[in-house]
DNA sequence: TAAGCGTGGAT
DNA sequence: TATCCAAGCTT
């Protein structure tokens, strides 16, 4: 093996390749037929989402609003209702109008340009390279959280990436992007997965790692991580577990609630009044009449 | 730029 | 048990 680093990156990305022909998972939305819209789907719900939690409620939302106009048709909170308890539910809003957008300035029809989708509400730098490269083939640089943990160890032979993205970061992963549009696509895909299946965050499976001859991290004796701490989330009392209580009051009524309702979800009134407040602003929740909340129409 | 935003499974 | 982590986006 030579030591020219972009001989190197050549190698690393046929054996990427080859070990995803072998190992790839069969994921709905990775089969052949799979429309850029349900694609959209997939990529909004697997936003720090697990793929497991996914699978279910993407075909279950597929089946009932199979086009980006069928979902913009739908009020808002149907949208909500149905997201259930994939989590982060400001998603599900932003889904729906993306497809109200796609549905009013796109004809309908995902946009395959990155750009377009960057402009598309809840759409990101990772959401739009993925798109771009999984449901219409281009070639982009699809950096993700499994893509930036695969890299910096492989290439720059740290435990973890930075917490913030660096043009620097954004350049490197470029670099390894082949020049065929149809290739750099299964490059995409295949990274991420050897970055979810192998190359994980807490005990990667280094022994059966396709690269683990030529990674950086492994050849420097896995270095623990020696850069900031990574802080927890926490959750126990948060706003965040306060919305989320209150917001499955609301998806599992039919109906307006009554405030005294979200009372017993969250019996704490200075936090349940911010957080209900924050909702509305948010446009997860609307007030139809004095004293009662609900799902926006 | 860093903090805020849900939920649940794994260790 | 507590912590970590999961195909991020927005402000």
């Amino acid at each position: 093996m030579t030591d020219d680093p972009a001989d190197r990156r050549t190698a690393v990305v046929e054996r990427v390749l080859a070990w995803y022909a072998v190992h790839a998972r069969d994921l709905p939305w990775r089969r052949p037929g799979t429309s850029p819209w349900a694609v959209v789907v997939s990529e909004f719900m697997l936003q720090q989402t697990p793929v497991e939690r996914v699978r279910e409620p993407w075909r279950a939302w597929l089946d009932r609003w199979p086009t980006p106009a069928a979902l913009a048709a739908a009020p808002a909170g149907e949208a909500v209702r149905a997201w259930g308890r994939l989590g982060y539910p400001r998603r599900a809003l932003r889904l729906h109008r993306a497809a109200v957008a796609i549905t009013e300035e796109h004809d309908g029809e995902v946009p395959a340009d990155r750009e377009a989708l960057l402009a598309l509400p809840g759409v990101g730098s990772y959401t739009a390279a993925a798109v771009a490269s999984f449901a219409f083939g281009r070639r982009e640089v699809v950096l993700d959280t499994n893509v930036r943990r695969v890299l910096a160890r492989v290439d720059g032979g740290v435990a973890h990436p930075a917490a913030g993205q660096t043009v620097a970061e954004v350049a490197a992963a470029a670099a390894f992007v082949p020049p065929e549009p149809a290739v750099a696509a299964r490059w995409a895909v295949a990274v991420m997965e050897l970055g979810a299946l192998v190359c994980v965050a807490r005990s990667p499976r280094c022994d059966v790692c396709p690269v683990q001859d030529l990674c950086a991290w492994r050849a420097a004796g896995h270095p623990a991580w020696d850069g900031p701490p990574r802080r927890g989330q926490g959750y126990d009392g948060t706003d965040r577990q306060c919305r989320g209580a209150l917001l499955a009051v609301l998806r599992s009524s039919d109906e307006p609630v009554a405030l005294d309702e979200l009372a017993q979800a969250w019996p704490e009134e200075t936090q349940r009044t911010r957080c209900l407040a924050s909702l509305v602003a948010d446009g997860l929740v609307v007030a139809p009449a004095p004293g009662t909340v609900a799902l926006p129409g």
